[in-house]
DNA sequence: CGGAGTGTTGACCCCGTTCAAATTTGGTGG
DNA sequence: CCACCAAATTTGAACGGGGTCAACACTCCG
């Protein structure tokens, strides 16, 4: 097949920044402006450099303009459990509590450029914060951040690798699609196999067959790094057990109800 | 074998609250006085029953005096994650973020005594804290939860049941040596199979096989709801996988080395 | 043209699940 | 103190999901 490369949004990295954003809440002119200058000077990372070590202070903070960024801890025996992704828009290595430091180190996975964000750590730090929009994205993302970690868990403890994997694609489809990075149900995906098997548990031939396993059962299709969702009810239900409904009330609230999640 | 039930340390709940904060750091006069009113007041929380709901404001936090709390999420089929564990002298509940809500649901597992931490947080919000080093140990636990989260994802993902198993008891022990309940190499557990079995991702029948193959290994011994470690560096070794010193330097700052994790 | 990185496939096997049933433990009331 | 019942632990047998170890194909790049 001929060169279709369009491999990423690079056209502007910025406007995914804004798109993500504006998807949370209208920002008032000052406050708009204020990001516009923060994403105005942005830093490039190389693939796999790590952006901040694990146990270093929390204090220098990132905004992902383009590219994928994660967590990952490394065990002795040389094998990596990722642990979280970042995508444009979010924010990397940002705390808000005083004096934290990283738990774990965070990498960029393919290039990428971030902007320094410490405007907006200081922002959020203060009482009276002068942009309060800002400061109420950045907690809520903060928030976004831990429970994509608890349900990172559930992933990894309780579910088969067909509901891993599909979850996984679900989570990046839901949050790309907040920064205008998939427009009709497909979404650019620069990661190796190997590394969504990192993040998922599995090993890289098992993860290679369970997309197989999701084009095969017509849920998704992939064509060079792009990955089009061809069935949204099938994989929400595959992502989240929700074909089976064994108990009835009272369970919509928990977090594990992904369908609304992704829709502030 | 004749009823030696000392089930519980029951003999006076706060002590290991006390303990478990001065291991941290030593508290002036004031502080410690302010920590024993804070505990001077327990509410009794039955076993099974949920402290605070999934998506609740977390503006009531609680302090664990006596009992083993979680955080456990159900996924609509009925199964159930335990996420993290909070024992005597644990925070529960308890954010430093303005606005954050439970992303998971609280659930006491035991029968367990919490005091009302609401002090606690109002202290750590301001700016100038009226007790500087009770702020500074609220700190670190969050920190501590954090860490532990995401080592339940790297348990859950990269490890097998025998160190998942021995990890996780190697958490136990080092956290409630902390509050002094695991004197002389051994500390209570009043959890059953299928509760452990549900935090690390396992059936119950191989979390039942997992601790007997601990056990035929000799690393430790279970009595009634009592657990020896009976070979430390064994358990270490399982844990975190550092029989296989494969890769040489630059590991020992991951947060995956357990060794000093619990010693601060 | 050669080589590294990634995706794909096949064969084999083991770790962990599932489904039962048996056994032990613990609690409760007679 | 014993009978009784529910909960928890333990055991067995059979199955299958996923890992491991190869080899191979393809693309990209120097």
């Amino acid at each position: 097949m001929p060169a279709n490369k369009s491999r990423s949004s690079a056209a502007n990295p910025r406007l995914a920044v804004l798109t993500y954003f504006s998807a949370y809440a209208s920002l008032p002119q000052t406050e708009a402006e204020a990001l516009r200058t923060l994403i105005g000077r942005l830093t490039p990372f190389a693939a796999g450099s790590e952006i901040l070590s694990a146990g270093a202070l929390l204090d220098t903070p990132w905004l992902v303009a383009s590219g994928w960024v994660c967590r990952a801890t490394r065990l002795p025996d040389g094998r990596r459990q990722i642990l979280d992704f970042y995508l444009p828009g979010d924010l990397v290595a940002f705390s808000s509590r005083p004096g934290a430091k990283a738990a774990a180190a965070y990498i960029s996975l393919t290039r990428s450029e971030c902007a320094p964000a410490g405007d907006l750590l200081r922002n959020i730090q203060d009482a009276n914060p002068r942009w309060p929009v800002l400061a109420e994205i950045c907690r809520t993302q903060e928030q976004q951040i831990e429970i994509r970690v608890l349900q990172q868990i559930v992933r990894n403890g309780r579910q088969t690798a067909y509901e891993r994997v599909g979850h996984l694609l679900l989570e990046f489809y839901g949050r790309l699609r907040l920064s205008g990075l998939a427009p009709e149900g497909s979404f650019t995906l620069p990661l190796t196999q190997e590394i969504l098997a990192e993040a998922v548990g599995l090993s890289t031939v098992h993860m290679n067959r369970t997309m197989q396993h999701l084009r095969r059962d017509k849920v998704i299709r992939t064509e060079d790094g792009l990955v089009t969702i061809l069935n949204t009810p099938a994989l929400l239900s595959i992502a989240g057990r929700l074909g089976t409904p064994n108990q009835p009330g009272a369970l919509q609230r928990e977090i594990w109800a992904t369908q609304d999640l992704y829709a502030p």
